[in-house]
DNA sequence: GAGTTAAATAACTAGGTGGTTATATAGGAG
DNA sequence: CTCCTATATAACCACCTAGTTATTTAACTC
């Protein structure tokens, strides 16, 4: 049994399984009905596969209406991977700070280049302390 | 070639790239450094697998200097994890909500059972329109 | 050039994944 | 009880993955 941020992005590295979680997105569902707009790419039991995975990630949970099982998403089983992505979220918008840098320093060699006088574009984004 | 976030999400399924990750994220690192720490556990090639895993997702990018090869994170190679993710960042917060919800009906309830009247708990969050 | 260091590649293997078809289970409808 | 519907399970298969050891490539050092 691997850990719970090792079997969520398994579970998320599929594109079946992602189109499932954004059908789930909009309300809860039996199997078949998720099923549904598969049917024509592969058999029912793949995707009973594909939501057991869901299942065992925590993405989904499942509930049952006599022989139907209803499936909706467990918006908490998201929260690891949001949480770790999260971390470099930060890396990538610094990234941007920098290419912001770049583009200002190009912008200033234009200038210079050209003598024509032009203000900076802020890029809607606010200088960030240090 | 399975598209972008299938290759993204395979890369971040697997503890040994999710830590290499984590220890480039401290800074650019050759090849044999980020191999160090898991020397004890796997050999070196297995860790030249995935290095190489993790350069097809976009997630790290290396360059030459001599015969050592530099890697570092490409803080781009997470942007469409993260913005996947965000449309269910919005769910998990809303099911907070509704756990507010909860809490405030379990409070209400309490308050006529104990007849106490307290202010409401507003756990920092806005009210969302409708 | 000879040896050394850094990394990549090749060839192989065990176990996992995603699909299949066929069969089983279980609840509702007649 | 019988049949139908909804889902799960079993058994199987092709391919992929994560690791191995052995070999190769390439650049620096003497």
């Amino acid at each position: 049994m691997p850990d719970q941020l090792t079997e969520t992005f398994a579970a998320l590295a599929d594109p079946t399984r992602r189109a499932i979680i954004d059908r789930l997105s909009k309300g809860a569902a039996s199997v078949s009905d998720v099923a549904e707009p598969f049917l024509a790419e592969m058999s029912l039991p793949a995707v009973t596969k594909h939501l057991k995975v869901l299942e065992r990630a925590g993405l989904i949970s499942k509930s049952v209406d006599a022989q139907r099982r209803i499936c909706q998403l467990n918006p908490d089983g998201f929260k690891a991977s949001l949480q770790f992505l999260d971390q470099y979220r930060q890396l990538w918008e610094e990234s941007l700070d920098r290419l912001d840098v770049y583009i200002q320093s190009v912008m200033a060699e234009r200038k210079k280049s050209t003598s024509k006088k032009k203000k900076k574009a802020s890029h809607g984004r606010e200088k960030r302390s240090k």
